[in-house]
DNA sequence: TCGATAAGTCGAACCGGTTCGACAGGTTGT
DNA sequence: ACAACCTGTCGAACCGGTTCGACTTATCGA
């Protein structure tokens, strides 16, 4: 393989006058900076990353750590890992990807190796034990979620509470005096995952403020429990003529609920979500819902931790924590409200006739 | 940051000894050993990844070309990814994971830097233009998806030909007589995703075989697109009795859109479908399908890459093309014809009343 | 005209590992 | 008793870049 040696004698210049010419960062007379590069062209030389990693101490790599976790939706969590990649790429870093379950050594093991310059911290827990770790690092992190102590790392998030609320003063505008929120499953929150806890928080106020009935239930994340829990909280509360979903499965999984029970949005049930754009029109969901804006929170990530990378932005310089505001994307699934007509049990579900799978019953 | 300089000092050793009572290269005592381990656990030592490789000209990195390409349904890419990822990690590999657009010029930077020790390629091309920079490259590569010329890589892909002959007879055995089959759409075959042909060309020849008349067709890979597809396609062949699809887009609308028709599987049209448990379970999706595999393939091929990194077979070692048998997994979407009454267009869509947004419309 | 400054180049050292050859000391075989 | 061998350790060289200090030559100001 060719190395600088070897541009060098090709141009008749020392290693280290061709290394200034390639890096600029040193004068370099014009001729001789041409002689070096067409050297270095015309013998295919790229610069060797670990020894360059070992010289600068900088590698061009930000670590992503992403946990796909059995109780998230993988495809809501593709949508951070693609902004994080487009921005990184952009910004000329190569993305170093962990989705190993135990987080901690993952990172432990890419920060104090120095294979890269600085981290992003996906799914983001209350109290996540990568903190430590990130924080003891020689290199800067962000993270993209909010936990309970944001010290020495930069944050961003969707403002749940924010959210929470505007899906609640937007139905009780429209009329609505009882509602259903559906939060992601309980386990998520055990885990740690205190967005839950904020927006329901935030929506329980407002309803309480507004005079509204709020039924507030954990739902699950997988198919096809989280239609059944649908079905179940639809029976449980008759007289509730709204659905706020805080819960990508449970949107996901709607339309066949309604379908089964012969409801429809607006006309039955006004229906609020919480998912992005993108993620709507994957899943061709027609729900009015609060953007979550997975691509700019990767994106902004990226950017602040490429600042503290480059020193753009020193270790004195306060840490951000920065709220993405909620914003209501108008679908057409929300009306003043309607006496929903209950369903006979033993008509729904109305599943098609023939042999069913084991696999698919609920 | 602690070196292998400091541990060596700390354990009373040269820096040789150090390296070799760490890597076990060469034999130590093993008080020497004992002695240089924990001093390496008191100081918190971690090799510094760049001067490994730079020694070694090895990085235990895996480089992960993937492309998030507009007529690529994204979630269903997910699970290739996810299962590369996962096996990298079980083999002591981390992940370089590149979504540049520009495939050629992102091979070919981290592969001269020589920062991976080989190349997974994700969503190849029949004539693949990263292909050529592959074979040039000091690394190995395995790809998932199967290109016009295979030499110098190992090769995984699905079995179309052997789908599209299972898809085709599963419904003639049941009667059918008048099939559709929805494909990718054409954009993905124009940029070279000879899998589309393959299973298109084997379901012609096995439904000309077996007397069943079968409508191709194109599908979008876009929500609403694909909806509006779906419908016409309907609309177009009232008499037909079942549905292909080899288009993950497709069957993820299909339920909204056989909603909107009042029309049910199987009572009124049979569905076989050609995609993952996984995405069916992620979108809920009821119908009998071809288990695409995408997270045994994903692992296959790191496997085989791993294997010839550590030359546990060599170059000279015959490179492998393999295909993953498709298995049709039975959901209950199928049964014998029956006909299917043609809906009205006027009453067909049955929206919700209420206002509808623009984004929405069909 | 002379010293100060700047531009351009070079050699050597350094980053932090691994690996080769040499060698001391102990064991074995004859 | 001596050669042959094995074990364990060390020093030095090497991987391929970058960077520092020193040196030469040209340029400028006083």
């Amino acid at each position: 393989m060719v190395n600088i040696g070897d541009v060098a004698r090709a141009a008749g210049v020392a290693r280290s006058t061709a290394s200034y010419a390639m890096t600029g960062k040193r004068a370099v007379s014009d001729e001789v900076r041409e002689r070096v590069r067409q050297a270095a062209r015309e013998l295919g030389y790229t610069p060797n990353a670990g020894a360059r990693a070992l010289a600068t101490s900088r590698s061009n790599v930000i670590g992503l750590l992403a946990q796909f976790l059995p109780d998230e939706f993988a495809p809501a969590m593709l949508q951070y890992i693609q902004g994080v990649a487009d921005t990184a790429r952009d910004l000329g870093y190569d993305i170093l990807l962990s989705s190993d379950a135990d987080g901690q050594s993952a990172l432990k093991r890419i920060t104090d190796s120095r294979m890269v310059d600085g981290v992003v911290l996906l799914n983001v827990a209350e109290d996540d034990d990568r903190l430590p770790i990130l924080r003891a690092a020689p290199q800067p992190g962000a993270l993209v979620g909010l936990p309970g102590d944001c010290t020495g790392v930069d944050v961003f998030d969707l403002d749940f509470e924010e959210a929470g609320r505007a899906m609640v003063e937007h139905l009780a505008d429209l009329g609505h005096r009882e509602l259903i929120l559906v939060s992601q499953p309980e386990h998520v929150i055990e885990r740690g995952g205190a967005y839950v806890w904020r927006l329901q928080n935030a929506a329980k106020e407002t309803a309480a403020a507004r005079g509204v009935a709020l039924h507030t239930v954990f739902g699950s994340s997988t198919q096809p429990d989280i239609g059944r829990d649908l079905h179940a909280l639809l029976d449980a509360h008759p007289t509730a003529t709204g659905l706020l979903l805080n819960n990508e499965a449970a949107a996901a999984a709607l339309p066949t609920v309604l379908h089964d029970r012969h409801l429809s949005a607006p006309a039955d049930l006004s229906v609020v979500g919480r998912y992005s754009d993108e993620f709507a029109r994957t899943f061709s969901l027609p729900y009015t819902s609060i953007e979550s804006a997975p691509d700019r929170l990767g994106r902004m990530a990226v950017r602040q931790l490429v600042r503290r990378i480059e020193k753009q932005v020193g270790e004195n310089d306060p840490y951000v924590v920065r709220f993405v505001a909620p914003e209501l994307v108008d679908r057409g699934s929300t009306a003043p409200p309607t006496t929903r007509q209950t369903t006979v049990p033993s008509t729904r579900p109305t599943p098609s006739a023939g042999k069913r799978s084991r696999r698919n019953n609920r």
